[in-house]
DNA sequence: ATCGATGCAAAAACTTTGCATCGGT
DNA sequence: ACCGATGCAAAGTTTTTGCATCGAT
């Protein structure tokens, strides 16, 4: 049988919920001999508030308008402690830049995504459990994650596809 | 002609599927007002050899080897064409670098890949066929291609952190 | 007072593009 | 002959790293 690992739930609309978010980081880190700065908690903060998948740009930018400075390279160096705590994981939709989304708390989802027009539709995964554990049993592996991406055509992208060809 | 040398790897059954994935290949490019070059010719071959995942640099540096010389912005010009053929895909295992994979005449396969090695196992991918399709179609999306992505830590790497730790 | 963390800019890694020339059709 | 394709090198993107300084513990 393959390890789950439980955490405290974390909701999105429950402002009470980040403190012990904040808790695990903190310990994660100070197991590691690391820092909890003023800069982590910041970045941690704006991550929390992402509830659809993001990018390291995206952050910056926003924590720049929101008068918070800090740096590309703090932003890149603190996300990649934040999958190593697994709060957050990397999801993988475009070969060409890395996408980050929230799973501390959360069930794990799919991605549905539109080739055309980008648009991402989550979808749960309970069901494909069974599959992922087996297929990591018969190969010795030990369970660490898993994605399912599915790629389509949406329906608004395949409206505007017919309209553009007539 | 380039295609008529032998590809164990690919033909299993049939050493000549592989005029038909080069015919495929050739109408493709026709229809889109594109030409079939000799360089697009190698670059195809050189594909077709191809058992598991591969990288642009890969192929640039075995067909660089065996005297077919290519120029690196051709190889990814090539590949982009070859995605849309639908004879490779685009396989997103790690979010720094794309890597690619011959689908054309192959069931779809998931992959199994080790965090700590990078060791990658395929397995294939019927069974969540049905799961893919439902949620397709309750999102009204046309369905394009999918891909389950499991991380894992192998055996042998479990094996050797063990030793490290002792 | 330690180290690790930060910011900046430079570097790295991968991919794309501009342009002159070549070559399929 | 036309117009897309190629090679090269330069540019573009995203992410990482070196280094001097800052700051958490």
């Amino acid at each position: 049988m393959v390890t789950t690992h439980s955490h405290p739930q974390y909701d999105g609309d429950d402002p009470l919920m980040l403190a012990p978010v904040c808790s695990i980081f903190r310990r994660f880190l100070h197991d590691q001999g690391l820092k909890f700065t003023s800069e982590r908690a910041h970045i941690l903060d704006t991550v929390l508030t992402k509830t659809e998948v993001f990018e390291a740009e995206q952050l910056l930018n926003e924590m720049r308008s929101s008068d918070q400075k800090v740096s590309k390279a703090t932003i890149y160096r603190t996300l990649k402690h934040l999958v190593e705590c697994q709060i957050i994981e990397e999801v993988l939709l475009d070969p060409r830049q890395t996408h980050y989304q929230t799973c501390i708390g959360r069930p794990p989802t799919g991605h549905l995504m539109c080739v055309e027009s980008g648009k991402i539709v989550e979808f749960p995964l309970e069901e494909i459990r069974e599959l992922v554990n087996r297929i990591c049993d018969e190969h010795g592996f030990q369970h660490v994650g898993h994605r399912l991406v599915i790629q389509g055509i949406s329906p608004e992208a395949a409206q505007q596809d017919r309209d553009e060809a007539s």
